[in-house]
Order: C-alpha cells, then structure tokens, then sequence
DNA sequence: CCTATAGCCTGACGGC
DNA sequence: TGCCGTCAGGCTATAG
C-alpha cells in the first residue's frame, strides 16, 4: 500500500510506540528482505540499541540508531508495520522483529517481498545514491521548481508523478487523485501542459498528499468527494458529476479518471 | 540523457 | 472443491 501518506503513518506509528526502547533481540523470519545487509549485520546494529528518531523521505522511513546509522524500511507494494506483545504470535508475513526490553515486538511485514530492510550511515547519501527527488512535502520544493523539472519532459503526467526521481512519495494511488482534483487526464502528455497547468498540479498535490497524511493514509477517512474513497469502494460514480468512472492501464498501472471532469 | 517495458515475488480472487 | 489465469498502492535493469 505505501505511499507517501502511508509511510507518514508508519512513521508517527514507530514514533508512539517503539522509540527509547533498548532491543532485545531481531528475528529474521525471511532474509531475502535483506538487500543490502547480511542478517549477522542487521542484529549487530540494533541489538542493545535504541532507536532515537523517525525521518522520512518519499516512500522511505529512517528509523535513527542510538549507536549510529539508521534503520531503512521501505514497503514495497504490500509492507506495513504491527506492534505487539511478544508474547503473541507473529502476524502473517512478518519477515522482520524487533523486540524491546519492554516485552513489545516491532514486526516488519510484506506478502510479496517487493519492499526492503537495510541500514544506512547516512540516509542523505542514501537517497543520493537511489536517485531520489526532492520529497513531495518538503518544504524547500516550491512551485517554480516543480514546473522546471516536469518542463521539457516527454511521456505521460502520471508517468511523470510517479518517478521517484522527479519528486519523492508519488504513487499508483494518490497520482490518480491529484490529477483528478487538478481535471487532468493521467494519459496527458507533458510537454502539452502549460505552465498555469503545472503550477496547479502543484498546487493540488501539497493539498493532497498533506491531507492524506495527517489521515496517515486512512482511505476510509479522506473527504468524499476525493475520488479514491470511491474507487476504494467499488463504486464506479465520480464524485463530481455522478458520470462513470473510467478504468484502464498507463504505464502498465491501473488507473482510474473521470473523462468528464478531467478534460485537460 | 530520457522514456517505456519486463521482471521480480507471492497470495487473493473469480471463473470454469 | 480444485485448478488456473489475472491482478496487485513499487522498484530496478534493460531496451529503444
């Protein structure tokens, strides 16, 4: 599920639950999560520390290491995050635990493997290294620099929402929301839009995506007149104008617009 | 340099 | 009930 509202739930999620606690010990229930690391590395890093922060950048989460470095979590397509008891037994799919001194566990969890664990020394130059943009909510991106890096683009809006290295957070989901709030087809071609038209892009996904995370992703708790509760609920309706929702595949994504109110 | 596409990985779901 | 194809809120490597 993880986009950037998600991870900003997660993230307020680890920060009420698992923050000063000294770590007991870390199961690894499926070491193909770990990418980057080797599992004798990871429980070498977190175990007798403590984690001290949470700080997030697009789809990423990076948890802060009492002795150093930080925790990476990303979620793939089906990742999330269960604090528990330890005495309890594991969710389904957990591949990674974490359990503190307070008889509490962190679960890492993800059905399809797609998402990651590692550790970093310094997240700054691991978003670098992994060719991210600016994160979607970061303050320092303002309008001019949004329509300067989507200007001379070639290819379609949506595909250009969800490069990560454009800007930061964007995925399947929420690009399907912005461009219905901003009346812009998701097959547009860039290079077709006006500046105005960027500029409003914008515009809609700092409300958009500031919206959904405070509501930490919540489908259920956004505004009904957004168009994903509705895709969300199987209802084919737009919440504009009760026309039919359409249906169909860009860049190999499902995608969902209205081809009555987005006629940009 | 840029964009589009296939592949990774696994389980849930619907149709037969 | 069981099998099978399709699908999925992401990313990366590769081809064009």
């Amino acid at each position: 599920m993880p986009e950037l509202p998600d991870v900003q739930g997660f993230m307020k999620y680890v920060d009420a639950t698992s923050l000063h606690q000294t770590v007991n010990r870390v199961t690894i229930t499926d070491e193909r999560i770990l990418k980057a690391v080797t599992p004798d590395k990871l429980r070498a890093h977190l175990e007798g520390a403590q984690f001290t922060r949470n700080d997030r950048h697009g789809k990423y989460l990076f948890t802060s290491i009492s002795k150093g470095g930080a925790l990476v979590v990303h979620f793939g397509m089906t990742g999330s995050l269960a604090y528990g008891d330890a005495s309890e037994d594991l969710p389904d799919y957990s591949r990674v635990t974490i359990e503190f001194e307070n008889h509490k566990r962190l679960s890492y969890i993800s059905r399809r493997m797609l998402g990651e664990i590692g550790l970093s020394e310094d997240p700054a130059r691991f978003i670098e290294r992994h060719g991210l943009g600016p994160d979607a909510l970061a303050p320092e991106l303002n309008r001019e620099e949004f329509v300067k890096a989507l200007t001379g683009r070639r290819g379609r809006i949506k595909s250009a929402l969800m490069n990560q290295s454009i800007v930061a957070g964007i995925g399947n989901v929420y690009s399907d929301e912005i461009l219905f709030q901003a009346r812009v087809r998701p097959d547009k071609e860039v290079n077709r839009l006006d500046e105005e038209t960027i500029a409003n892009i914008f515009d809609v996904m700092r409300r958009v995506l500031s919206i959904a995370a405070e509501r930490g992703g919540d489908l259920e708790r956004l505004p009904s007149d957004w168009l994903l509760p509705h895709v969300e609920a199987g209802d084919e309706s737009c919440p504009g104008c009760g026309g039919k929702i359409i249906k169909t595949k860009i860049g190999g994504r499902p995608s969902h617009y209205c081809p009555d109110c987005q006629t940009e």
